[in-house]
DNA sequence: AGTGAAATGGACAAATA
DNA sequence: TATTTGTCCATTTCACT
């Protein structure tokens, strides 16, 4: 890993689709240093994949929502209980179990309010061991990088 | 937007680097129709580009945090400030403004505790107007879905 | 279905450390 | 010495028309 393998990170993170040779040129290396590079960046499991990133709102989905969810209990089955629920859930983008008492945070996109409402009946409101919900809705997205930094 | 479109892009979501002919095959069209359909997905601006995923353990960053940030002020000029700080500083990977008085979350990714503590002290702490902050760190990650459902 | 571009993989010499 | 890089090379796969 040195500069040039972060400035190639960098650059496939920014856009995928470049050819090898692009890529070469930004970076300041040969086509062939290039693809052997991004050929060990992947067998490292650096790169993971590649993905087609898709606009939420020209998908109509214009209410994102972040929403804290606490346990009632922490105890070991509750929690995988709550998890293995989680996994089940498409309307679920995201889940993060966070420092505190059992707190998870969730991220959930919908068309609209009336969405979210299904979604908060019929999808949160089914987790197990549930004892609050707070959600929070992102009227504006300031920023949304693409992937990481890298140094 | 038709079934088909649906599981096209659910597949390159997933990943990006297939052929078209395994695209086809999947969501069961013609390699012609599904080149034709990828083109017209990127022209409505609905794919919006294509990006390389990356392992942040493997990049060493092992700290998830999601800050939420409250401002002294909600007028106009302190959160267009707020705003356009937020936006120079590469370790700030997402920022939303959410619903209630003007708090904002924030995502970073850090290599440990110090590193958060150093973008905590260099970084958060000089962006302008702030009157609180509250870090959950990301113990685990429950799960991560790559982008949005499409229906 | 055909064309052209690009990815892939290999061989070898030069450079680097 | 050992590892990495750059310049060819041939093959094949694939996007695009």
């Amino acid at each position: 890993m040195d500069s040039i393998d972060r400035a190639l990170l960098r650059a496939l993170q920014e856009n995928s689709s470049r050819s090898i040779a692009d890529l070469a040129e930004i970076v300041g290396a040969s086509s062939s240093s290039c693809h052997r590079r991004i050929k060990s960046l992947e067998a490292a499991g650096i790169i993971t994949g590649y993905s087609a990133l898709l606009d939420p709102q020209r998908l109509g989905l214009k209410l994102h929502a972040f929403v804290e969810i606490s346990l009632e209990s922490q105890s070991r089955t509750s929690m995988e209980r709550f998890e293995a629920a989680v996994a089940g859930f498409d309307d679920i983008l995201e889940c993060h179990l966070t420092s505190g008492n059992a707190d998870y945070i969730v991220r959930i996109a919908a068309h609209d309010l009336e969405h979210f409402d299904r979604i908060h009946r019929g999808c949160l409101s089914l987790l197990p061991g549930v004892s609050s919900m707070r959600s929070s809705f992102a009227i504006r997205t300031i920023k949304r990088g693409k992937g990481y930094p890298t140094g």
